[in-house]
DNA sequence: ATAATCATGTAATCAGTTACATGATTTT
DNA sequence: AAAATCATGTAACTGATTACATGATTAT
């Protein structure tokens, strides 16, 4: 019941886990993990080193409810959002402020800094890129059309951004 | 001269920092930290917490020199990229599988959960977030064209699998 | 019976954050 | 003279990581 957070905007891994819950309904903290695990975003482990604290931290929030369904020997734990759950990741999945800013990405950090080689180290390592972002896309887990969607949009977006940043770097003469 | 680093990778942050020292030369910890706050990209606060203890992480892995140029009364340090440190950030640069990972953007994260939103909500979420995808971007600092072309496509690869995902929300029958 | 998977967690560590703290130099 | 900027750092905290540790249940 305590709203300590309530006021606090829900971090990115928060806001995930709550709409990955309201997504599935309720399930263990073991299945949220592996949700994470498959997720085609490499981006979090899905370590339970991260995903019990956060539960934890997600229940003593009133955000989720946490109770245990002992069953047989095996203790086990199901989660679900509550009322204050769902507001929150209501608003968490409507904030168009941290949703417009830009994230993070290994290639767009690496293609920052490209002008370093020389025009020959250039040339092989643009080489090498498109080949590791044309590499077929590994089906990461079974998905919905939408999921798949989103991928291959994602993929296909950083390909182009890439070409065009690779096109510059081509038609430039040597800085 | 302790390279007990060289062969751990450097993390992304490590990385631009050392790509930053061979791009501008050598330089303060402090200037070093303003091209960190000033870059387009948000990720990375450039906080003093954060570049010191980085500095020094360099320093005793023999990747970076660090030289006191105490002019005058105020202490003040030079940074400079040892041979180690350039090959170091070589290697780093040219990471074809580090590079090809997705990285983490917050638009993707709410765009995998738009479906939990009713049909009206969706088409108010969507309408907000192009407006926020098409708000002007910010000149950041004085940057190079390079810089420049790299930032804006990558807003408009963004923009792209915006509009794709966003076309098959549209026009798919409601979850 | 054995192996895989489900299920829970903790400990040490790491790399970042914000806020605090100080003071010199340069610009207005 | 005051304000802005240059310059250095520390402290408390946060939220991840990997590795460790245990044990029940289910499939082969």
């Amino acid at each position: 019941m305590k709203k300590k957070k309530s006021s606090d905007r829900a971090t990115e891994l928060e806001g995930a886990a709550m709409a990955t819950l309201a997504q599935i309904g309720p399930c263990t903290p073991y299945a949220l993990m592996e949700r994470f695990r498959s997720s085609p975003s490499e981006f979090w482990s899905g370590s339970t080193g991260a995903i019990y604290p956060l539960v934890r931290r997600l229940a003593a929030a009133g955000l989720v409810e946490a109770r245990q369904d002992g069953q047989g020997k095996r203790p086990r734990e199901i989660l679900e959002l509550t009322d204050a759950g769902y507001t929150a990741m209501k608003t968490w999945l409507t904030d168009t402020g941290a949703a417009s800013r830009l994230g993070f990405d290994p290639l767009r950090t690496r293609l920052l800094f490209l002008g370093l080689l020389s025009k020959a180290e250039q040339r092989k390592a643009l080489e090498a890129l498109r080949d590791a972002l044309n590499e077929p896309i590994k089906p990461p887990a079974p998905t919905t059309p939408h999921v798949e969607v989103l991928h291959r949009a994602w993929i296909s977006a950083r390909r182009a951004a890439f070409e065009e940043v690779a096109a510059h770097l081509e038609n430039t003469s040597d800085a």
